[in-house]
DNA sequence: CTGTTAGCGCCTTCAT
DNA sequence: ATGAAGGCGCTAACAG
């Protein structure tokens, strides 16, 4: 249990003061090449590694972000988690994530530890909480993404271009000449369902088709949800013949409900999802479905914490749209 | 920006000292009744809130751990992150991950900049180095534990139950009068292939069967790997009437191959995998497979790295086998 | 029950 | 080009 090298042991090594070797470690002010190279072997026999904890407390800077996600098994999110480590590692920033299960006080409460860890910036993707329990918890000084729709102007935030998704999906069908299409939504208020649902409508409305309230099915967002919920949509006297539904794990539920039901898709039954989650395209038959970028959506949030924290970027908050598109496989 | 406040800010406002603020909040020695109120009212009335890092670095704790994985957006390893999580989150410790891609130099420079962080402990899942370089790099002070199979005498280890689980499989294939099986596997000596291949082999064994060198496959861990390899497979003259498979990406590879050359499963193939990741129960037909539990796995890791840090656990290394299971489902 | 003192290890003036 | 001194904010040892 031999005690860690500080920098004064690499400084009576090297001959030289702890001032020394910190500008010759660090590069910040120049050093004389003898004392360079002295410190340099003395660093290197005792292996010495600078305490980052210390350095921290003097600096103020700690080189970590926070990610607060609702649950990192969720399998959009890990995508989110390495993209924004690739953004974030090259300049040594390393990540925190927080699994908070979508609850307010968990949320808080990871939100208060890594302040009083001082992180250098925080991305939320989590969010029982409101706008101002965040700008409560959260100090001004440290920079804060948000990535959950419409909730501040007061943070940089990153959205991906959901009505726009779902919009692109809708036309597809329409253009095939179908035109009796339901959305297929997770519960009102809770999760991304109705910004899709936007999209949707916008352009059903295009088409002049105006969608009635049985044409918007509430499921949550989970295969068995999908698959009840569509089950009892197909039950119907008169079901419709295309489905948009908010994610892919609602799709697949629906996928199997047609099984269920012995309707075929997409002959008789199209189905378009949202995500484009590992399992859309293991699923048979391979999902029709909107990409949701969560690696791109990680990288870009990783990206304004780096503006403002390595180029010093110090204006208004900014929006970043991170687009989606339609990938085209076997249900429509 | 108004800067945050400190102990010494709450210690003049409720007229004490900062010892008697520190023990007060921290409940680490008894302190009067009113100087208690009165802390904690100053404390509150400020927003005070203790500097973790400042705490670090006087005591020697980060709370931290760290967890090292090839790729946080595999999917087996964000259930061992939240696995880990539960584990440990209860008692104030937080997770900090790196995605390697594998690569020794990062693995390394990922751990080195760990230690520098002085976390509490390391669960390494990643594994291009070498027992020397572990050793080499963090320091015994450091509790770690290794979840890469048969890499250590020297730590904790938490492994699954591997070659029990393809026994088990090879089995239930047996069982069923099948004795032409196949085993594809991982590249050799890469990942769990070698160790998931023993359990094959004895039960193989155990019915009086040698396989030969034609009936263990090599592929790699993916769905387009196994696709191949089992395509390839299905076209030799007599192709096996089953196949255990490493995992279930290779799998669900094999599935696709058999639907490509019109061979029927499980009529004709019988398929299992290995892990159990969400996909296997969404592919048609539904994979049968070993489940592979990374949740548990995870939670086992951190159970370990607690009984060091906060039992004082200070024996020889241990090693925690996690058992692994069988779930039939349709495609043997 | 409370306070004073010291120092965790580093970086950054300031002085030379 | 180099060093001495001070302090980031906290907590433990020691003293009362």
């Amino acid at each position: 249990m031999s005690k860690p090298v500080t920098i004064s042991d690499v400084a009576a090594r090297a001959g030289v003061s702890p001032t020394t070797v910190s500008h010759a470690l660090s590069g910040r002010r120049s050093v004389s090449p003898s004392a360079l190279a002295r410190v340099k072997q003395a660093a290197d026999d005792l292996g010495y590694r600078p305490n980052q904890v210390a350095s921290s407390l003097r600096t103020q800077r700690t080189h970590t972000v926070a990610l607060i996600v609702p649950d990192i098994a969720n399998p959009y999110y890990p995508a989110v988690a390495r993209g924004l480590h690739d953004a974030i590692a090259a300049d040594g920033y390393y990540t925190t994530i927080g699994s908070t299960d979508g609850e307010r006080e968990t949320e808080l409460g990871f939100l208060d530890e890594m302040v009083r860890r001082s992180v250098d910036g925080i991305i939320v993707f989590a969010f029982a909480m409101g706008e101002e329990d965040l700008t409560r918890v959260v100090p001004a000084r440290i920079p804060l993404v948000v990535a959950t729709h419409n909730l501040t102007n007061a943070h940089d935030q990153v959205n991906s271009d959901d009505p726009a998704g779902t919009e692109t999906a809708t036309r597809h069908l329409l253009a095939q000449g179908i035109t009796e299409i339901a959305f297929v939504s997770g519960p009102k208020g809770r999760g991304p369902g109705d910004r899709r649902l936007t999209g949707y409508t916008q352009a059903m409305h295009s088409a002049g088709i105006v969608p009635t309230a049985s044409d918007i099915i509430r499921s949550d967002y989970t295969v068995a949800g999908g698959r009840q919920a569509v089950g009892e949509l197909l039950s119907r006297p008169r079901p419709p013949r295309a489905l948009v539904c908010a994610n892919d794990l609602i799709a697949i539920g629906a996928l199997e409900a047609a099984r269920d039901a012995g309707v075929a898709v997409p002959a008789d039954l199209a189905v378009i999802g949202f995500d484009d989650v590992d399992a859309a395209s293991l699923v048979a038959p391979p999902l029709t479905t909107v990409v949701n970028p969560a690696y791109e959506m990680g990288r870009q949030c990783g990206r304004l914490l780096l503006d403002r924290l390595i180029e010093g970027y110090d204006g208004p908050p900014r929006s970043v749209v991170v687009p989606t598109h339609l990938i085209i496989r076997a249900t429509a």
